[in-house]
DNA sequence: AATCGTTCCTGATAGC
DNA sequence: TGCTATCAGGAACGAT
């Protein structure tokens, strides 16, 4: 489940390699990734131009071409994005040097778009704020609890709030602040929503720092894991003692997914 | 209008 | 042992 951490992880590397390369051809295995255009035939046609930049929003990686389109990919829960890679691959871009970018999707959610602008794009254009930027401060944070009325899990999964958290992060957030994924938003009081902010703020920037978790399928572009996976404290922790109180690490459902939390620290 | 539950997809694994 | 059923989750979609 690639989430903020595991896409910039990607984005970075990505960039400093790609950056200026002539895309020469675009191939494709499963046409059920490609969501706008949907013709191949569209796609080879205007995808042959340079790498302008790699960007990022929330969990969408966009690559920049200097004839103003933008291919942007959304790897949902299973997409990989592998610098080379080999003949299995669902999608293949082939630049001019004769390197080459290879995507594979073992449940395949995942979502290519070639576009002139992101906003032909639902859900890039609602993103709410990203956590990791400068501009994200305890009274944004504070301003858009306010505006829910949901509680606090289901709040911080929302990309049009708070853009590029997924069910690992929300879950070691929430326990890090030690406060309860059922917590309804405007009833956080002023010093939670501080912890909150911080535990965000600690929790994707430690991540990033591990180059992100490999709990299922999530590889760098050398088809290397990342390592924060060991650290990980509640999510798949079913089971193991809290390491504040006597309590074990339960595990539930909320929105028809898993929940990990301790029932002692999170009340 | 905003929130909540269901659906898509397939590989891994629990259970009979 | 071998089969089937269930689960995993990001976000669109439909229902409330």
């Amino acid at each position: 489940m690639p989430e903020l951490p595991e896409v910039e992880t990607i984005r970075r590397e990505l960039r400093s390699l790609i950056l200026n390369k002539k895309i020469k051809d675009f191939q494709v295995k499963d046409s059920i990734f490609l969501k706008k255009p949907k013709s191949k035939a569209v796609w080879r046609k205007n995808i042959t131009s340079k790498v302008k930049d790699v960007t990022r929003q929330g969990k969408f990686l966009i690559i920049q071409l200097s004839n103003g389109l933008k291919v942007v990919i959304h790897l949902r829960m299973t997409g990989q994005i592998i610098y080379g890679g080999d003949d299995g691959a669902k999608i293949k871009i082939v630049f001019s040097d004769s390197s080459t970018l290879s995507y594979y999707d073992k449940r395949r959610f995942g979502e290519w778009y070639l576009v002139k602008n992101e906003k032909e794009i639902p859900l890039l254009c609602l993103l709410g704020a990203d956590p990791t930027e400068e501009s994200f401060t305890i009274d944004v944070l504070s301003n858009l609890l306010q505006k829910r009325n949901t509680k606090a899990y289901d709040f911080l999964l929302d990309q049009r709030s708070i853009s590029g958290i997924g069910n690992i992060y929300v879950n070691e957030i929430l326990y890090n602040a030690k406060l309860s994924p059922f917590r309804k938003t405007r009833e956080i009081k002023a010093d939670e929503i501080e912890q909150l902010y911080y535990s965000i703020r600690e929790i994707l920037n430690k991540a990033l720092k591990a180059r992100g978790s490999s709990v299922d399928t999530y590889l760098d572009i050398w088809g290397n894991p990342g390592k924060y996976a060991y650290q990980h404290v509640v999510y798949g922790k079913e089971g193991e003692f809290c390491a504040y109180c006597p309590n074990k690490i339960m595990r539930g459902k909320l929105s028809s997914r898993s929940i990990y939390f301790c029932p002692g620290c999170q009340q």
